[in-house]
RNA sequence: GGCUCGAUGGCAGAGUGGUUAUGCAGCGGCCUGCAAAGCCGUGUACAGCGGUUCGAUUCCGCUUCGAGCCUCCA
């Protein structure tokens, strides 16, 4: 069946063709940069790129999947005076630019393990990769396509008539535009390929170059390690909405002026998780991330049913409430399914319109609503839909078969003692003792249940 | 100011030129001494105004509103 996936250069769905006949597909996504925590909206695309790949993977594709770490420092702003985010960090914790890289670097694996995301094939840092960028961007000046101000070496974007493209940036727009500022730079688009150390201050991360000591640009980064890993011209690339106008329109540019490529044939863009109605942002200082939620008693797997609702291209609005609704609907799909016998096969129809849903653009959305489809279905033995469903949650990732109901807690004795007071006044119809005992327990902070084997007791 | 994208029921969110999305919540019922869980059933929607069409929520235009980018940003 057809596997075919929206591009935003081309801005239509495509039909997916890979580029090598191996049954290979190179598959590159911007990883975090590491000075602070992952937000839960940045989560979200890491969970869109993890269903891309297990998309691929279930069209019998291997997938070489790239991320990169940047824990290069990289400037607040583009102005001569910006602080840097590695160093700044560095600055607010006490410790060197390189301890906050690592200690965000492992967050965020953590974080990746447990929204269920596999593991990258390729996990790259740009400080590991210092030479390829400066050769990169010797390439570059070999085309005579870059400049030097006095702060660091330009991309001189008005080389490249295609700039842009992917965006549609409109140039002469921008130029109008009253909050672009230029400073050195010849064209508002240009951005720096490395950036000169401050001649009176030691950086703690900084590299000889052929221009002077100092580190390389953002875009760079990224250029260098997908070519080194995936080749000049690979299959798909990824990364939030937000990097289409600035970061991917450049490593566009860099590819063009090093290759004559455009890095990647497909790219595509995940969406916002918004909260008030607005982006979350790492910079405006408060924000939600994993271990916010876990703290409140949310299973994580529970957000990344949440983020599979929706479809990828589409922002989704955040609340607790709405967390808790997904929260809500993933339990009671773990119950049913935890409570179907084993031994079933999987249904080839169900199978069938689950891949045509998830291979039209990744519609998790319809997939789950087959879900509810498959589960009320009269036609599927309950041991078949338990295998079906499982086999859907190969490429869903909910950990559907990992789950099992809480185990009962221990009881302290004067809780027992209370339940079996209250079978005693249930036995006896003393309707109003035996309610008597349901409040007493719930003020102590127990639920009873009374099931056809008796009277069961959870924490509320 | 420029550019890009969007607007679906109480909430979240699919989809479609004429026909039930789905989930959560709500309501009614079954079950239960009561309750919880579970099961069955059920209402409400396609921002506004024009246009194309036999017919538009779906296509086109305008208006309004919203988000994003233009500064690091998923």
């Amino acid at each position: 069946m057809t596997l075919s996936l929206y591009d935003t250069y081309a801005r239509e769905q495509r039909d997916f063709v890979p580029i090598k006949d191996d049954g290979s597909v190179g598959l590159y996504c911007c990883g975090p940069t590491v000075y602070n925590y992952a937000h839960i909206g940045n989560l979200r695309t890491y969970v869109f790129e993890d269903v891309l790949r297990r998309v691929l993977e279930l069209n019998n594709y291997k997938v070489d999947h790239v991320v990169n770490i940047t824990d290069v420092g990289h400037l607040v702003s583009d102005a001569d005076d910006g602080e840097d985010k590695m160093e700044k960090g560095a600055a607010r914790t006490g410790k060197t630019a390189w301890e906050i890289a690592d200690i965000y670097t492992e967050a965020f694996f953590e974080d990746l393990q447990h929204l269920n995301i596999k593991t990258p094939t390729v996990i790259c840092k740009a400080t590991d990769h210092i030479e390829e960028q400066i050769t990169a961007i010797q390439q570059i000046e070999a085309k005579e396509m870059t400049y030097i101000t006095s702060d660091g070496v330009y991309f001189d974007t008005s080389r490249d008539p295609d700039y842009g493209y992917l965006a549609r940036l409109n140039i002469e727009g921008l130029q109008e535009g009253a909050r672009v500022e230029k400073g050195e730079k010849r064209n508002p688009t240009d951005f720096a390929l490395w950036k000169f150390s401050p001649p009176d201050e030691k950086r703690q991360m900084e590299w000889e170059s052929p221009w002077g000591k100092g580190f390389p640009g953002w875009h760079i980064e990224c250029s260098a390690m997908a070519t080194k890993y995936l080749g000049p011209l690979f299959d798909i690339h990824c990364g939030g909405k937000d990097h289409i106008p600035i970061h991917h329109s450049n490593e566009i540019a860099q590819s063009m002026a090093c290759y004559g490529t455009r890095l990647s044939n497909y790219w595509m863009h995940g969406y916002f998780l918004q909260t008030d109605k607005a982006k979350m942002s790492k910079s405006s200082g408060d924000f939600l991330r994993m271990q916010t939620l876990i703290d409140k008693g949310q299973d994580p797997i529970a957000y990344r049913f949440l983020c599979l609702l929706a479809h990828y291209r589409s922002d989704i609005n955040f609340s607790w409430d709405t967390l808790e609704s997904a929260s809500t609907a993933l339990n009671r799909m773990r119950n049913t399914y935890f409570q179907l016998p084993d031994g079933g096969k999987v249904d080839d129809t169900y199978k069938t319109r689950f891949i045509s849903f998830v291979n039209d653009d990744l519609n998790t959305s319809r997939a789950i609503a087959l879900i509810q489809d498959l589960l009320k279905s009269n036609d599927v033995a309950d041991a078949d839909k338990k295998a079906t469903l499982s086999w859907f949650d190969e490429t869903l990732g909910l950990q559907l078969a990992d789950w099992a109901p809480a185990a009962k807690a221990e009881v302290p004795e004067e809780i027992t003692q209370l339940v079996e007071a209250r079978q005693k006044a249930r036995s006896d119809k003393d309707w109003a003792a035996a309610d008597k005992a349901r409040d007493d327990l719930a003020a102590l902070g127990y639920e009873v249940v009374d099931t056809p084997d008796g009277p069961e007791v959870k924490t509320i």
